[in-house]
DNA sequence: GGAAATTGACCGACTGGTTGGTCGGTTTTT
DNA sequence: AAAAACCGACCAACCAGTCGGTCAATTTCC
């Protein structure tokens, strides 16, 4: 087994469900060790500590998930819309992945103080991207100007809040639903005053999958 | 110093500097116990683990807060106003008492999945509060008819991220500011079509103290 | 009234389980 | 044969919670 690289993502993509699935705290990692099918030895030869490790984890997700989103947003070029599909976006990547929503979401959190420089920096990254288009959505006329960068910051405590609740308690059922609540209000709190009825109503589901 | 409930309180206070400084884990009984001039068998005598302790705290600091917002609302009695007091009070005390937003906000989730239900109780109480007069706004017309479940999760949701980002980042430099750009952003989100222009422009800044 | 017993609040030295991290050694690769 | 990758038994620090005990205030009993 002498692949670096392959040995390295089995480590990761354990550590992602141990983490995820407990917490950074309440992960032992004899757990992530034995879930990797490593040892304590070559994980803490990959990975020099656990928070390190943990850190690891969630930039390789975030990474992931930026790139995907900035790919989705490149096929469009109203900027509305490109808003609409980093939402979309990133709503549903969050709620088909459990693990992704529970480590960029919650789990950070438990690592106490020493997460917090991390946490904001990925949501940053988030919110920029949000934040860029929202402007370009200001200067074309078709949102109201406004401080985009607490909107953006905004919306994704919007989206992530329900989203935990949604993890935790089940609630609400259809998790496309309430996205699809959320979009809309979201979109409408900064449209500018003048838009036509349609271009609110028009939002694309973030579609339901298969009938 | 024979006074139970005194000593009660005193630890309950030196648990809530040191929690939300530290966040759970990294809080060390010892240190609660030192900063509340008792000892450590007196704060197991009051209270029977680290966790029940926290919650202690939670649960106390979330009922006045609650406690708080209702009385502004019965102040009022038009329900968008309502919802608005709700915001402002809600935003205006998180900004002014850093332990209170980092313990609500964020510490919470540093127990690990231990919180959840906690935390899902907690928000829930002030999510409840919001929605009861959001559906009243949609009865009398002046909001849209939406899930407002949804809404009210997905306001707390913007609020507490806005708020983290300031306690963390210190930016931006007035919360006030990007308080009340987040409240008309999120009044106008619900808003029902054919509201007249004056109704969102008129949100009373959070008072911004004296001059 | 007051001695004796009981209770409730408080104290802090100690402990034992837990768990991140280490290290000497082995296997595999170059 | 040197280096890189891997292994897993072991260690030591840390800290929540315990426990034997003090002390003052009440209550009981003579």
């Amino acid at each position: 087994m002498g692949n670096k690289a392959l040995t390295r993502e089995r480590i990761l993509e354990a550590a992602e469900v141990v983490f995820a699935k407990k917490g950074y705290h309440e992960a032992i990692m004899d757990e992530i060790v034995q879930h990797s099918e490593t040892s304590k030895g070559t994980v803490y030869f990959h990975f020099p500590s656990k928070e390190r490790l943990f850190f690891a984890v969630i930039d390789s997700l975030a990474e992931r998930l930026v790139r995907r989103v900035e790919k989705e947003m490149a096929q469009e070029s109203d900027p509305l819309k490109k808003v609409e599909i980093a939402l979309s976006t990133v709503m549903e990547s969050l709620s088909k992945r459990r693990n992704l929503a529970k480590l960029l979401l919650v789990q950070g959190y438990s690592m106490g103080n020493a997460f917090e420089k991390k946490r904001v920096e990925i949501f940053s990254r988030f919110a920029a991207l949000i934040k860029r288009n929202l402007d370009q959505a200001v200067e074309a006329g078709v949102a109201r100007p406004t401080d985009t960068t607490i909107v953006a910051q905004a919306w994704l405590g919007a989206i992530s809040e329900v989203i935990i609740r949604w993890l935790y308690t089940g609630k609400p059922t259809s998790i496309q639903e309430a996205l699809s609540v959320l979009k809309t209000m979201l979109l409408q709190g900064i449209a500018a005053e003048g838009r036509e009825k349609g271009d609110l109503e028009r939002v694309p589901s973030l579609e339901g999958g298969s009938p």
